[in-house]
This record gives structure tokens, C-alpha cells and sequence, in this order.
DNA sequence: GCGACAG
DNA sequence: ATCTTGTCGC
């Protein structure tokens, strides 16, 4: 995958204070695409979920790209990279600390996803930037966010029956993100747009990915890549 | 001023 | 994120 020259993505420009950080986070925001409807399941080949894992001890991490065949769910192709802390965590600025690794994970594979899935919020975020919204821009990949647990927005309650769902709603009234139940008898997760694609669209992704568990399968399996390289080289 | 706070 | 014992349920 070709996150540099021809992809039309933006250049990270990575900030080494929380200042930087936040002049950078507002230079990605504003070139996010929040319009464009983007691709529904059925348009998808190929599907990219990433995460990172982080050592106890010491500054070592790990992040995995995992390409799945959006039909048949079928892992393509993994690429793992073993890297350091380069910014320490802050909520509202997860991206300046995991994406680094992530784009390099991303650069080294062999074929083109088509969609990216994140751990984490979208617009879903105090500045409508989380960690959807950098790795969207940054790649000019449609991307959205699947949270484990909730930010700043809170929701109604959500149905029991997988499918139900309650909007993310702003002070303002916008809606940022959706809370999704995708298993019965399991939390919802929280969804919500980063580059290129719809809400609709990014939960009825969320949902055909998240068939047997609560979270997405790029989700998990790039979990268990990142997190078994990062024992193998912690030990 | 204080607490809360994705991963 | 990571650490960590037992426990409940399919």
C-alpha cells in the first residue's frame, strides 16, 4: 500500500509537544471528507483493521495491519512492525501516539485495502478528530472507528437485540457517532465516522464484521498479532 | 478550581 | 493500553 506519493493522503507532520499536536489535529480535521457517503459492504474487496500493543515495561510496542476478504471474512494478508513510544498517552490526542507505527504497519503491505477500521473514536471527539479522522486523511482511505468504551458523548439507552442502536449526540445537537449493539447480551460499541464514509455505513461494516463477537474481526485479529509479537520480543 | 478522560 | 483470580455461561 502506497500511504506516500500517488495516494493523495496528506503528510504526517508528527509534533513533538501537545501544541504541535493540536495545530496538527486541526490542520487533519478540516481536511476530513464528513459528506461523502463512501462504500457500503457490498462495494468492499478488502477490509484493514489495525492496532497497537505496548509493553509493560519499557517503551517497546508493536502494530499490526490485518487485511481481510470482506466477502468471506478470510485474512489476505498481516503486516506487523515492532517500534517505541514516541508520544505519551493524552486522551483527545491517541492518534500522535499510536498512528506513527500504524501507517508504517499499513506501508508494508503488498495490496490496497479499500477501507481502514480503527480501535477508537472518529468524529466521536472533543474536536471532532480522533484517531478515524487522522488515519483517514492521512491516508485518503474511507475510515471510522469502533470504541470499546465511552469518550465524551453519552447515548439513550440501546436495544438487547444485535442491530440496536442510540445516537452519539454533540451539545449542539449533531450527531457524532452511533453506540451499536452487535451481540445480544454484550456492551455496545461506539461507532463513528473518520474519513470518507457514512454512519450508516460504517455500522452496517461494524455489524458484518462484528458476526460472532462483540467487536470487529480486523479489530481482533490485529489485537492478536500486535499483542503476540509483542511477547515474543518481551521476553 | 476539580474531575473525567478512546488506547 | 497492561496487570490479574476466579467465575459464569455456551
Amino acid at each position: 500500500m502506497d500511504t506516500h506519493s500517488s495516494g493523495g493522503g496528506e503528510r504526517a507532520a508528527w509534533p513533538r509537544s501537545a501544541d504541535e499536536a493540536l495545530a496538527e489535529q486541526e490542520r487533519l480535521r478540516a481536511l476530513a471528507d464528513l459528506t461523502s457517503p463512501g462504500p457500503a459492504p457490498g462495494n468492499v474487496r478488502l477490509v484493514a483493521g489495525v492496532d497497537v500493543s505496548y509493553a509493560t515495561q519499557g517503551d517497546a510496542l508493536v502494530a499490526a495491519a490485518v487485511v481481510l476478504d470482506a466477502a468471506t471474512l478470510e485474512t489476505v494478508e498481516v503486516s506487523v512492525v515492532e517500534g517505541t513510544v514516541t508520544f505519551p498517552y493524552v486522551p483527545g490526542l491517541l492518534a500522535f501516539r499510536e498512528l506513527p507505527s500504524v501507517i508504517t504497519a499499513l506501508e508494508k503491505l503488498t495490496c490496497s485495502p479499500d477501507l481502514l477500521v480503527c480501535d477508537g473514536y472518529g468524529i466521536a471527539h472533543p474536536r471532532r478528530a480522533g484517531l478515524a479522522v487522522h488515519l483517514g486523511v492521512l491516508t485518503a482511505l474511507p475510515c471510522f472507528g469502533v470504541a470499546k468504551t465511552p469518550f465524551v458523548f453519552g447515548h439513550d439507552n440501546v436495544g438487547e437485540e444485535r442491530g440496536a442502536a442510540a445516537p452519539l449526540t454533540s451539545d449542539d445537537g449533531e450527531v457524532v457517532g452511533r453506540a451499536l449493539r452487535t451481540q445480544r447480551g454484550v456492551k455496545p460499541v461506539f461507532v463513528s465516522v473518520g474519513h470518507a464514509i457514512s454512519l450508516d455505513h460504517a455500522c452496517a461494516h461494524t455489524l458484518q464484521l462484528a458476526f460472532r463477537y462483540r467487536l470487529p474481526e480486523t479489530t481482533r485479529r490485529a489485537d492478536h498479532l500486535s499483542r503476540e509479537r509483542l511477547r515474543a520480543i518481551t521476553r
